[in-house]
DNA sequence: TGCCCGATTAACT
DNA sequence: GTTAATCGGGCAA
């Protein structure tokens, strides 16, 4: 594990941002794991909550990066997403996976189900292993109950699309640690001579 | 105001 | 593969 991110790490695009959490690790309340997959939303995207402009709900968005963005999604499930820059754009990163490494029994509890490799596959699936809500919405990530760290070294980053959603669906913003067990999803293999 | 849809998941067939 | 659970935003009226 490396050196604790500040707020500095998030004063940067979502697309440097997003490929550099790939492998740093996610601690809340000291329950969590490495970052195994994320996506980009950029405020200038369809698909992004802050598209159509600020609302209670997106208000943490338009404001300072390196803070937490939570929402209910589908009326059931929490997603975390991290503020980045620039200051106001609304711009944001959707934590999807973790490999998790850190208070797995907490989680199997929280979560009622055993299998390791579903505990923390999917935004839902992770704020609830996790324990995060929408009362968690507005916290910093470089301070408690938010701790977050650095890889160590290089990783295999793969991109490919996002998923669930409609609008601008192929623009390849998903980032994932290559081959992981731990992905929502597996990404698409790369295809050298993709069909016309 | 009412209607539709979504950055999802789990339990079905 | 399909569907229910369930809430807030956007948009039409």
């Amino acid at each position: 594990m490396g050196r604790q991110l500040t707020a500095a790490f998030f004063r940067r695009s979502v697309h440097q941002v997003a490929p550099d959490l790939i492998g740093a690790t996610l601690l809340f309340d000291g329950v969590g794991g490495r970052i195994v997959e994320v996506e980009a939303y950029h405020h200038t995207d369809p698909a992004a909550h802050s598209y159509h402009g600020p609302t209670p709900r997106n208000a943490v968005m338009f404001g300072p990066p390196g803070f937490a963005y939570v929402y209910r999604s589908y009326g059931i499930h929490w997603c975390l997403n991290f503020v980045c820059e620039p200051e106001g754009s609304a711009s944001a990163v959707l934590v999807r996976a973790l490999e998790p490494t850190a208070g797995v029994p907490q989680m199997r509890r929280r979560r009622g189900r055993s299998d390791e490799r579903l505990l923390c596959a999917g935004p839902g699936r992770l704020c609830q292993a996790l324990g995060i809500s929408g009362r968690h919405n507005g916290l910093a990530l470089f301070e408690p109950p938010f701790a977050l760290f650095a890889r160590n070294g290089d990783v295999a980053v793969v991109a490919g699309r996002r998923i669930g959603i409609t609008k601008a669906a192929t623009r390849p913003w998903r980032y994932g640690l290559k081959n992981s067990p731990f992905l929502s999803k597996p990404f698409a293999a790369v295809s050298r001579r993709p069909k016309p």
